[in-house]
DNA sequence: ATAATTACCATACATTTGTATGTTAACTTA
DNA sequence: TAAGTTAACATACAAATGTATGGTAATTAT
């Protein structure tokens, strides 16, 4: 039921969520007049009365810096869900984020990680689900018995990585999947990066 | 090769580390003050510059909240844990915290929200597993179908939440387990709080 | 024994910051 | 045409904020 903002309240809001999401604290008047080019801090305070009126964010009255952001799931992911990663056979990775909408937060992510979607069942038996998004570190070496994400033929699998003397092995540890063996036939495997952790938010299962 | 920080100090720390993480933005030095009892802001003053000459902090001169964590991973936050919660059979709750895990900031944590380690497999058919660290959020009226945290008898179980006419039920989905149902037999059955999320890290299991 | 660190307090001050109030202009809507 | 919204400006002010300086007491290290 939000009001559409305008385009310059937008730019505002979108230079709000930047600061808060990338530096850690919501910019002062001044900051935003500052990087706006606005030559005094009331015609930001204006546009905040306005975006606050359609209810974007909160301010808190006198206090600097007194921002919120209202958007649904704040604490959630900062950056876009990049893609959806097979966990059974190798789906396409899209090239543009498929979850643009609403990822606005104030929460973090290491900066050198990303977010992938799980779809598939090859990694129930170690507890992973279709559905769970998992958090990705590409600067990781991977060691033998490590969760990867891996490219083959411009497709996302995750699997078990196993190092083994001439080749590598991409292991399922649900037995309908076989392992995938990494030879000359896969020019362009590569490892994308390691699972350091995967979430799984309850929400959407509350009946 | 960061220098100890006192208790005073660390506490101080925390105290930041929860309001960035939490309310997203940092705290003046005014709020410190008075979250801690301090008569003037000049006493946090001084514990920030001796935070910072150990390392743990940055601060940008004359920038109101002008404070940033300097931390490693300051993006895992290490939060507590306060117990251990069966997912089959109900075990106790450690009074103090038993462990750290450091979660990641992604994971919606509220402030007024807890972890809990799962013990047991009793929801393993809801995807959650023994040695997941659940979010409990004990601030929100459980909804039928949701996965609450409860204690019966001086012992916490969690299970799936069902308020029937005259009772409620806590069902597990592993059927190795049957379902509890509340009565005049539990005097001391109380709800917790509600699962919003689980974390795993994926980090023992490096091979 | 002396110096250094820690921990708190008090006071003072220049900026920063949010806010209030008006003004002007362009554009949209009724 | 009149009223409303949007968008920018200027000026003014109280409160919030970070900072500087100095003091006292307890503890710790040298």
């Amino acid at each position: 039921m939000q009001k559409e903002l305008t385009a310059i309240q937008k730019d505002i809001l979108d230079f709000l969520i930047d600061q808060i999401r990338g530096k850690g604290i919501p910019p002062t008047l001044a900051d935003v007049a500052k990087h706006f080019g606005y030559k005094n801090r009331a015609t930001v305070q204006q546009h905040f009365q306005a975006i606050e009126k359609k209810g974007y964010i909160r301010k808190s009255p006198k206090l600097s810096r007194g921002i919120e952001l209202t958007l649904e799931d704040k604490y959630f992911v900062p950056r876009p869900i990049l893609g959806e990663v097979a966990a059974g056979n190798p789906l396409t990775i899209y090239p543009d984020a498929i979850d643009t909408v609403k990822l606005p937060t104030i929460a973090k992510m290491p900066q050198d990680s990303f977010l992938l979607r799980v779809k598939g069942d090859s990694l129930k038996d170690a507890y992973i689900f279709s559905g769970d998004i998992v958090i990705v570190n590409p600067n990781l070496e991977p060691k033998n018995g490590q969760i990867v994400v891996a490219i083959l033929n411009d497709a996302a699998v995750v699997k078990r990585f196993y190092k083994k003397r001439s080749e590598i092995e991409l292991a399922s540890e649900n037995p309908e999947y076989k392992t995938i063996v990494i030879d000359k036939k896969y020019p362009s495997f590569k490892i994308v990066g390691i699972v350091v952790g995967i979430y799984r938010s309850m929400e959407k299962k509350a009946g």
